[in-house]
DNA sequence: ATGAAAGCGCTAACAC
DNA sequence: GTGTTAGCGCTTTCAT
């Protein structure tokens, strides 16, 4: 738009400075006298100067951006972004880090092969500084691609081999052991698991974690069956996991709306629950809180996970130490009224 | 960073060209010979080069970028927005309008009043060419922030007065009224309505003609709770109009989770829905199909609207018609069985 | 401490 | 049709 706006150069002449010393003043450096600071401010308040972001760029080949992106191939998808309290979490850790840097927050969101594609010429072209990519699937190819284009990128997840980036991740087979144990200790030898969808980047790591530990006690036949992350999917599992295997007394679902949803199934069928059947979720987030009754979880601390990966990206920016850094958290067993 | 790729200036030696015409084949521009523009085209894919985003917009004044802007006061803002599926239905109408156009979407959260500061500061600089607003509070300041600072701007919802900028908005009222007449016709005398929150934007239209249909009836008193657009929320308004009004024989929600809350308390309760308790949503989000039972709602097109939205922001950019251009959508009365 | 001047990579007149 | 050229608004040496 034609939005010619006053320039550096305006500000200059109403000042009686120059362009340097006017850059100076905007850009906080010092070296300069305190009374032309004044007055360059004064004549940036008078006819309300604004910076012109795309000459900046051009010439600093920053944005002072950073992208968070999520990533995903099924459709209807920002309907199932935005009903999984899961995302708002990693919205809510990054926001401040980078806020509390001046860095411009932008949710970018990677629906279709199309929008994939746009995306990393988008990012290419110098949309933002560095990417921190949130990957619903586990082929997602996204953070291939943003690596390959040279961009410092940091992943909510383990990378697969050879993708050069950042990371955080949780020990998801330690949760899913945690899991498996209070199952055990509390009794439980009937034990199924409603499991996230084969795509998933955490499927395999919860699902052979939880087989594990049961199989090294002895009980080598567990029911899984794949659910989708959503309440409905947990409900749907539940009865089949009833109707196939009544005889069941515990299970473990990947995620706690999952495991809101057996619940909800089970105790609709007059099943107690914990009484007959013990639920446990995953991730600690709202819904295990607000579940009936309260689920017992394996907590994920996303917020901090998420703060932590803008963290290392920020690092990565600022020039700071060896890349690509990760880190992995550690997960916490929250027992509460479902085992 | 020093992502110091390959400029106009490299592809046009190697093709052995002036950098006008790459532009011109960059750009799609005719009045160019078609065996210069394959030479031109494979030098480009030889190369690698990308197009400097910011090196064309400073000369364009363009970012081929359109900001979606969701704007709240309150706090946990991010954990709020990701579980609500409203929004996610907005962001679903307003993709594939700007995608096709090759317009990159951008989505901004504006949680705090710094970070609403740092955001308009970001579009004045040149961070998108246009602003499509959800706001979630009926006094936010950000709409017009943004017009201030002479953005295209456009809302969801209705603007308050002088506030210069395009809209698209429910007829609000109508779908009140709607709701309103549909339990009275089904002989529900005794209603009760669970609103919104005193600050959204959509608050008093709804209350009011909901209202206003039943004093025309003959019902002046009915009970008023107020809900904040949550699951939860709903299962507490609830309460507390059976509590208080046990005679209650409808219920009208203005969003379909607090519905659902409201007829999960219900049925907890041992009070039959619809048989004692009738109970009316609104919006017809995927949570009034999943509810139990089936939700009766008063529809509103959200998908539609967003895409409309982003379509009068478009027409308005490409230079179009009358600005500031609006669009106001009929609500629709969908029965299904908690009525 | 301040100013002058050289670009950053691109588009858009304007010539040819 | 294609090339030449003049900026877009800013940062950043390099002088002073």
């Amino acid at each position: 738009m034609g939005n010619r706006g006053p320039t550096l150069e305006d500000v200059a002449r109403e000042a009686g400075v120059s362009r340097a010393t006017v850059s100076r003043v905007v850009n906080g450096v010092r070296n300069v006298a305190p009374d032309i600071q004044r007055s360059v401010r004064d004549a940036i308040a008078r006819i309300g100067y604004t910076p012109n972001q795309a000459a900046r760029s051009l010439v600093t080949r920053r944005t002072g951006t950073v992208a968070l992106v999520l990533s995903a191939t099924g459709k209807a998808f920002a309907a199932r972004i935005f009903s999984d309290p899961f995302f708002g979490r990693v919205v809510d850790g990054v926001l401040p880090v980078l806020r509390e840097r001046g860095i411009q927050p932008v949710l970018l969101v990677a629906e279709s092969e199309q929008a994939r594609t746009q995306l990393v010429e988008y990012l290419r072209q110098g949309g933002a500084d560095g990417a921190l990519v949130v990957p619903l699937d586990q082929d997602d190819p996204l953070p291939a691609m943003l690596v390959a284009a040279g961009l410092p990128t940091v992943l909510f997840g383990s990378p697969r081999d050879g993708e050069r980036c950042g990371f955080v991740d949780l020990d998801n087979a330690a949760g899913a052991r945690l899991a498996a144990e209070h199952l055990w200790a509390t009794g439980r030898r009937r034990p199924a698991t409603i499991a996230a969808p084969v795509t998933a980047p955490t499927a395999d790591e919860r699902l052979d974690a939880f087989l594990d530990v049961f199989a090294a006690r002895g009980v080598s036949s567990v029911p899984v069956v794949r659910g989708r992350f959503t309440v409905d999917s947990g409900r749907r599992a539940m009865a089949r996991l009833l109707k196939d295997h009544p005889e069941t007394d515990g299970v473990f679902a990947a995620n706690d709306l999952m495991a809101q949803g057996a619940c909800q199934y089970l105790r609709e069928r007059g099943v107690a629950v914990p009484g007959t059947v013990a639920v446990v979720g995953f991730d600690d987030s709202v819904a295990a809180r607000k579940a009936r009754p309260p689920l017992t979880t394996v907590r994920q601390p996303v917020e901090r996970m998420a703060a932590a990966m803008a963290g290392l990206l920020v690092e990565e920016l600022d020039g700071g130490g060896s890349w690509p850094a990760s880190k992995v958290f550690e997960p916490l067993l929250v027992v509460r009224e479902s085992t």
